[in-house]
DNA sequence: TAAGCTAGGTTTAGGTCTAAACGATAGGTG
DNA sequence: CACCTATCGTTTAGACCTAAACCTAGCTTA
């Protein structure tokens, strides 16, 4: 603990005004949460110096990645974005009115809607995702090749680790009554 | 890489698409916001059941730490918590309007404006932050003690490392006139 | 086949943030 | 002393998200 550090001085301070809180995971969720916001005032600042957005990026970049014929379901795009089939809509009816993507019944026996990349949407992602990819690239680069892999490494296990508790806890509550 | 890691197939998925794609940091921040995304979702359901929001229990927390009285400035509130100026405005004005915290020009000679815990605001901090820190240290206890320091340590070299790379950022801009 | 259930999406209400425009004042300069 | 500038905060406009209400349309079941 070095309380010239500002996270540790967090610790230090709780432990200091409160002895016996709980602070063991201080250090970590809270640098995660510092960096997943350097990262993402980054994109997006990056992104609205050419008039464009994180979201609607992400949404793009999800269709462009799946392959030919950049097409998805509304309910693949909730799963592979990470977050709610209501921000799935709003993006995709933003994404629509800019002429980026189109919208459409999936067909005969499903309520499904399906989303697929327009040549626009296709050429805006085909702009900007170099550069977008380039500049977190270049943002990590102060780490060396052993430190980047261990770190991927120790975050995969971490992920992995809460996606399969958290997984479990959505079932529990049910056996409740 | 291992393409039924949801990650790493982020990857795979951009070098098939478009070979040459500048990928080399997605497996740490893509990562790294799903970390934060899943602290920050799980802090706000577990908040949002008593009725209390992040935002505001940053605040107070804040305040909490920094020890008798309990009192800071609104310019060093926007140092700790790294949210814009605006922000912190904003969620002294809610809590202030639920009696958590009193506002009042710093004095004379100053256009500070100091913003102090009442009672409520501290007993609202005791009863909440041993449940927010302790779920915390929950969630990573799947790592094991030299995981958790190992990425601990990772985590501060590169938010370092950014720091320092960024703080450079703002002057540069100056010099292209 | 009527009633209820389930699943896929959309809409709405509310909350939070950033950036930028504003307002107001202390301190320096001629 | 008038003006200018830097500093501090607040307000406003706009973006984005979640949760929950809502709307259909297929499916199940008696």
């Amino acid at each position: 603990m070095d309380e010239n550090d500002p996270v540790d001085a967090i610790t230090l301070a709780w432990l200091r005004e409160r002895p016996g809180t709980p602070v063991e995971g201080i250090g970590v969720v809270t640098r995660i949460w510092q960096l997943a916001k350097i990262f993402g005032d980054d994109r997006r600042r990056m992104l609205a110096a050419v008039d464009a957005d994180p979201a609607i990026l992400d949404l793009l970049s999800v269709l462009r990645r799946s392959g030919p014929p950049y097409r998805l379901t509304t309910r693949q795009l909730v799963e592979r974005a990470h977050v709610t089939a209501g921000a799935i809509s709003q993006r995709v009816a933003r994404a629509e009115a800019e002429g980026l993507v189109v919208r459409e019944p999936l067909g005969a026996g499903s309520r499904s809607v399906v989303v697929t990349l327009t040549p626009e949407g296709h050429a805006l992602v085909e702009r900007l995702v170099d550069r977008v990819l380039g500049r977190e690239a270049d943002l990590i680069s102060g780490l060396t090749a052993e430190q980047r892999t261990a770190l991927t490494d120790l975050l995969r296990a971490l992920l992995d680790d809460l996606q399969a508790r958290l997984g479990e806890e959505k079932i529990t509550p049910v056996g409740s009554g």
